[in-house]
DNA sequence: TATAATAATAGTAACAATTATCATTATTGA
DNA sequence: TCAATAATGATAATTGTTACTATTATTATA
């Protein structure tokens, strides 16, 4: 199911989602958007999610626990921290040509790849 | 809750973890086991995967759905398909000094580090 | 080698995250 | 304006995982 009609959900969640720079979980955007659209679903925000990472307009990140979203689909590197569970940025470059040079130790052809760190964030070090 | 005593399960699971290179989930573990442990427990499986990745002696790989383990607790790299949703290993060298390099582009300290790259494995594209 | 302390288990219930269902509402093209 | 149908809200169902508890197994020490 791919996006056909617009809908005024979608566009809000797309527009939250855009404009904050930490990585939500669908239940953070549903909570975040909830009081503008009171009668907004959990189950709206699951679907438009999908469907919108499915056709690349943003990326879904799977670290354990819940998943994340990040309205740069851009490909870039992430920093899960292991007190707090948040998902940050590292602005580290992104190895452009890491996929061509891993696929002859891979027994497939490769789309996309991501690098996570783990580690602990300023914020709880402190 | 460190491991101190052993277990006849615990052993078992360690070991059909050890010998087999895919990367099971909990389940296909405990349906592995069933067998010749009629009366094993998931609840067993998983407690068990858990202090074992804890303390360092497995993996433990999330990237959607239900978690992967993998026996080998060498850190290296792993390649999701996306049609049968199996994990693989990518014998690309490590990147050793990824860590250091990286922790001047993030906001907290570095442990450790993944890459999974996303494709179609060779059972998939045939 | 008994025994006492307690870690680990099986079985089951509870929980969290996500998806499916379906009647109703909103969007859009003709 | 209206018909076709995509998308929604509300809720039920499903999946993956953890928690609970009485019982069993392991292990250190007498």
């Amino acid at each position: 199911m791919a996006v056909t009609k617009r809908s005024k959900q979608r566009d809000a969640i797309v527009n939250e989602l855009c404009q904050r720079h930490d990585h939500p979980t669908a239940e953070e955007i549903y909570l975040a958007l909830k009081t503008a659209m009171p009668n907004l679903s959990l189950g709206t925000v699951y679907r438009n999610l999908n469907m919108l990472s499915e056709d690349g307009t943003i990326q879904k990140i799977s670290v354990g626990g819940a998943d994340h979203f990040d309205g740069n689909a851009m490909n870039h590197y992430h920093m899960l921290c292991s007190e707090c569970k948040r998902l940050y940025d590292v602005s580290y470059p992104v190895i452009e040509d890491i996929e061509e040079k891993a696929v002859s130790f891979a027994d497939g052809k490769i789309t996309s790849h991501t690098i996570t760190f783990f580690g602990v964030c300023n914020g709880c070090l402190h």
